[in-house]
DNA sequence: TTTAGCACTCTGATCCCCGGAGTGCTAAAC
DNA sequence: GTTTAGCACTCCGGGGATCAGAGTGCTAAA
């Protein structure tokens, strides 16, 4: 037996149903949608259907459901790819006029903005070079018990804070250090930063060791946090309006796993922009009756975020991924225009 | 008819009992609890209760529930003040040794220390001064279209920025620049450094003042943002764990409000470190059926930190607080030993 | 190959019933 | 006067039983 193109046509109707109504759906409403043939015909293809595998009937006498399987088959082919509205792009283009500052603040901002806009949770991820260097050091004195660390690192990203030494130093010694910072600490991974500093600790006065050992490891900690993958997610209380998600443990386990995974989110490949991953699909288990599509964006020259959606299997895949690209091209665009993006005016 | 001893016993005991099973309490369990009486006075004394106002009925053959009234009286009077076990006390400790760095990144990691130490959703906000004033800047060129900008505000926070410039930028303007800045712009409120920059716009070159304008415009909105008060929810899936909030819609509509709320949530008054609404007293129409527990901490001289913790009207009160003030005084260490803490140790 | 017809199945809502928990009241006991 | 035992009563919640509706599979005819 066969896919025809008319159980083709069929097994769509089914998916477009029943991505809406979240209920089986049966010979009679197939045929009305259809047209042109009569509900008989269509339970003899249905039957086809679920032998083939791409439909499921959650008891004899009840409508179909798509499998896995026929989700697959719908979103490779089926599917009509959404374009987005002008109206929708304006919407989203507008909801990034992010005051984006810290990356991750604008991670959260952004995901919140995405999750509002397909109504699913939504999980960001900026994922960093997996090591990050420093490209230059600041010291600027404040009084001679503190000052203020800048470090510019890879991506034009720059971190600052303010350092309560302990002991009290010399201005002039500020300059020595900052020298030695930038001549020895810099574009260096993190692991040979501490074998440096363990190098110079009897070259340098104690004291002076102290104030730099200090420095570098604030400096390694900053670094080894902005290479590390750091998950946002948002609007997980979105799940509960799914019918799928009323029961309130289901979704208290997803949104747990949501809550806690730093790691095992799904990614898209290198060379795609974009994935859909339907039930099964997915490696984790908490992730097994639900789908995740995820899309990816350029910051700067050798960064990667993601956007990922995390719906039930029965997700209305092509407005996601329709919004979901939206979403990852006008951030990309929004980091490529600029590092990051200065006021374009001043108020007026 | 008044509130006798005795009535307040078995107020006390109804109280826990409910907290903990969430089942409306018989008088034979009362009984069997207090010992001495039977459970036929045991329900003489509850009629008094109801009729009091301290305790309800759901309906005429079940149980008795604690009313707000019973429960304000329960927390005023009868909750035992729980101490913090050794243990506790260390496992707070312990999970305030944060990495902190930014302000709000420490503060959603403790809300979510706090969070899984007490099994509800946490809020956390840090309330700055009305405003925020920059006490210094610092120019660092980059090249000659950019540059980072580090500004020291009150309470030793600093921000810095790479700032990509309009135009080409002599490096010794750079400290003329700076000096103009921290000459007319630190110590004063954003409105004025608004009006300043107008005012200074036709006494220096059309081009510097572009510069500036630029510089003043991104420390106006960092203060703005530094001085509002942001807030942090986490842990609202807690919430499907507790029965009264199984239902998904009820679930759903506090998160909501949790997440959407950014001003108008409960805050301790000025002069007491620690506040708890019951139902009814809270303003917000979606908190009417829960209570919070509100702690504040102090960060720096003149910033306040809050901890809320939203629960059901039946939560365990005296255990939150306990949890709760545990949290608040390890947070005021934490920002009272040094405004932001270096590492204490460099690794060894 | 399609269709009409029909008997059959299964679900989900509704209703009913009933046990159990708990009450309020009364009358006796302390 | 307070406490207690006893008892009738109320109400909830769970467990069938019932039933309509939706949908199926199969057969036989078009």
């Amino acid at each position: 037996m066969e896919l025809t193109e008319r159980k083709k046509q069929i097994l769509k109707v089914v998916v477009d149903d029943y991505i809406h109504t979240a209920e089986p759906v049966g010979s009679k409403a197939i045929a009305a949608r259809m047209g042109g043939v009569s509900s008989a015909t269509i339970r003899n293809e249905l039957a086809d259907l679920v032998e083939l595998g791409y439909l499921e009937q959650p008891h004899t006498s009840a409508g179909r459901v798509p499998s896995p399987k026929g989700y697959r088959l719908y979103v490779n082919e089926l599917m009509e790819r959404q374009k987005l509205s002008l109206d929708e792009t304006e919407k989203i283009n507008r909801s990034l006029q992010l005051k984006m500052e810290e990356l991750d603040r604008l991670l959260s901002q952004a995901g919140r903005a995405v999750s509002s806009f397909v109504n699913y949770p939504t999980y960001m991820a900026a994922a960093g070079k997996k090591s990050m260097t420093a490209q230059r050091f600041e010291l600027l004195p404040v009084d001679e018990r503190s000052c203020i660390v800048v470090m510019m690192m890879d991506g034009n990203r720059v971190k600052s804070q303010l350092l309560r030494l302990q002991l009290k130093v010399e201005m002039d010694q500020f300059s020595i250090l900052v020298n030695l910072l930038n001549s020895h600490f810099t574009k260096i991974s993190t692991k040979e930063m501490n074998l440096r500093l363990m190098n110079v600790a009897d070259q340098i006065p104690p004291q002076a060791f102290l104030l730099l050992s200090q420095v570098v490891s604030y400096a390694v900690e900053s670094l080894e946090e902005a290479g590390h993958r750091e998950i946002v997610t948002t609007g997980a209380r979105e799940l509960l309006k799914l019918p799928e998600f009323r029961d309130a443990d289901k979704a208290h386990e997803l949104m747990s796993f949501l809550a806690d995974s730093k790691e095992n989110l799904p990614v898209p490949e290198d060379d795609s922009p974009m994935k859909i991953l339907i039930g099964p699909e997915n490696v984790s288990d908490a992730l097994k009756d639900t789908s995740v599509v995820v899309a990816s964006y350029d910051i700067g020259d050798d960064m990667r975020g993601l956007i990922g959606v995390v719906g039930p299997t029965r997700m209305d895949y092509a407005t996601v991924a329709a919004r979901l690209s939206g979403f990852a091209e006008g951030l990309t665009r929004l980091f490529g225009k600029q590092e990051l993006p200065p006021k374009e005016d001043t108020k007026e």
